[in-house]
RNA sequence: GCCCCCAUCGUCCAGUGGCCCAGGACGCCGCCCUUUCAAGGCGGUAACGGGGAUUCGAAUUCCCCUGGGGGCACCA
């Protein structure tokens, strides 16, 4: 694969920590690991922290937590923007003294107030240069008012914008269009833009990928870093953005959106990786189920599509089965622990609970669903429930309490060796000729739900006592 | 409102002028397997947004329209 990459690819993935980390996040992180990778270059972690209010420190690390989860392993770093307030501030004096950037006294109110005013005027929103030419005495004036100072960045007045996008191709934008942007808050701490210019400049990054709701502000990024000396070349490289199916930004409405909530419903790292390299990429072959190595090793910037990617749960949740199926038992069992010991506390069963895992392996679509088809092993007779959807089809199932009685009888009468009962003789003689048609009350009897884990092996694992205690509770209900 | 980006099955991708009356995957439907549900096997449904232009020939190039997304913060 040819690439025309530097030798020393150094990428950052820089999240802000105001929130934990989610899809769309994700998705940017595990390009940066794969462009740095693939080159062999340096993945570094960069928390951007300058916004105070926002920012927590409960989300550095749970973002932290969530990338090492996800096996995306960072080479250097956590660099926190807010540790490095004195460099943003001397670059902006700096571009203070040289007249690029200007001091501005307007409140962020009277902008808002004449942005609105030029919205309803019909005319296009963002600052409007109040500030930009005012001598030292208009300066003095308006801090005497008690106004404080924030410090703007002047953007060209005519001529046009570009940059070559390693995704889309050549991006422009006339500079007419772009107003002049806060660079420093009245309080003195740096806004996203300086910061970034700053720190891609320091840390020698040769290759920004990100997301694509970030493209226009490249031209102002890509302003800010000349005017703070240039550097080494620096590549973009916007990634279309991730949607819901129906095309609207990605939201709760559309299911889990927080990585966090995918490892709790016991997703594996291995598919959700997967999962998402395949939004918006794919590789030369055409190969879908791959592991991180044949990602990064077939991983390639010129792969990457250039539309916004709807996230389709429905195809996550076969990809998670696909690696569930991969995992050796012990695998599976060592995931699926942490999750099972959260669930079940001290009524888990090791031993149980790994030969429930052999059963439902092949048919799991998450571990947090296969947990959900072996809750029955692990609760006590009297706290026993059988659902209430499953309740109604064993009530409307022909001959249920027959069914029922066959197999207590089946279960009481039989040697007990802890194989797998074969029930089919058994409703035969009982006139039960398509055992399909009880399979779900018996089912819903034994484990509390009509589909589940395969019953004769839930039985044997259930034991004797207990399989009749439910059997006749079930018969029991249906009496009354 | 202005600016930017994008446009192939319901969804994710393949396709870079003829190999395409468009291929794969998920989903969906059917059949097989089956002591439930799945998993697995086999088969099926389903798309180049519209209009111009270039060309012997356009899913592929250009223009317009339409549609979708993003941006226009003292958020990042």
């Amino acid at each position: 694969m040819v690439e025309n990459a530097p030798m020393n690819v150094r990428v950052r993935f820089s999240p802000a920590p105001t929130g934990s980390l989610h899809v769309g996040s994700a998705r940017t992180a595990l390009f940066n690991f794969l462009f740095a990778r693939h080159h062999g270059g340096t993945f570094v972690l960069r928390i951007e922290d300058t916004d105070r209010a926002r920012s927590k420190d409960e989300w550095v690390v749970g973002i932290q937590d969530t990338l090492r989860w996800l096996g995306l392993d960072w080479d250097e770093g956590p660099v926190l923007q807010s540790e490095r307030f004195s460099e943003y501030r001397t670059a902006a004096s700096e571009l203070l003294d040289r007249g690029l950037a200007y001091e501005c006294y307007c409140t962020p109110e009277e902008i808002r107030e004449r942005n609105d005013a030029a919205m309803t005027a019909g005319r296009s929103p963002g600052y409007d240069g109040r500030c930009r030419d005012l001598d030292d005495s208009q300066r003095v004036a308006l801090a005497a008012e008690g106004r404080s100072r924030s410090v703007r960045f002047r953007t060209p007045d005519d001529g046009t914008s570009r940059f070559v996008d390693e995704i889309r191709g050549e991006v422009t934008v006339e500079w007419a269009s772009v107003h002049d942007f806060v660079i420093l808050r009245a309080d003195d701490t740096p806004i996203f833009f300086l910061a970034n210019a700053v720190d891609d400049l320091a840390m020698g990054i040769t290759h920004v990928i990100r997301g694509e709701d970030l493209l226009d502000s490249t031209h102002r990024v890509l302003a800010l870093r000349e005017a703070l000396g240039g550097g080494s070349p620096l590549s973009f490289a916007h990634l279309p953005l991730i949607l819901g199916t129906d095309r609207a930004k990605l939201s709760k409405r559309h299911g889990a959106v927080a990585l966090e909530e995918f490892r709790d419903a016991g997703y594996l790292p291995e598919a959700v990786c997967n999962y998402l390299a395949l939004l918006g990429w794919s590789p030369d072959d055409g190969r879908e189920v791959m592991d991180l190595d044949e990602v990064v090793d077939a991983f390639s910037l010129a792969g990457v599509t250039h539309a916004a990617a709807a996230f389709d749960h429905a195809k996550l949740d076969w990809m998670n089965g696909e690696w569930i199926r991969r995992l050796t038992l012990d695998e599976l069992a060592e995931r699926a622990r942490p999750l099972a010991e959260e669930r079940f506390g001290d009524r888990l069963d090791d031993e149980l609970f790994v030969a429930g895992l052999r059963i439902g392996q092949e048919r799991a679509v998450t571990i947090g669903q296969l947990l959900d088809q072996m809750e029955f092993l692990f609760v006590a007779d009297d706290e026993f429930e059988i659902a209430a959807e499953s309740w109604d089809k064993l009530v409307a199932t022909e001959r249920v309490d027959d069914a029922l009685g066959a197999v207590e009888e089946h279960i009481a009468r039989m040697e007990w060796d802890g194989a797998p009962v074969d029930l089919r003789d058994t409703l035969a003689a009982a006139a039960f000729e398509k055992p399909r048609k009880v399979m779900p009350a018996i089912y819903a009897a034994i484990e509390g739900r009509h589909a589940g884990l395969p019953v004769f092996d839930a039985i044997a694992l259930l034991g004797q006592e207990k399989t009749l205690v439910r059997l006749r509770a079930a018969r029991a209900r249906l009496a009354r």
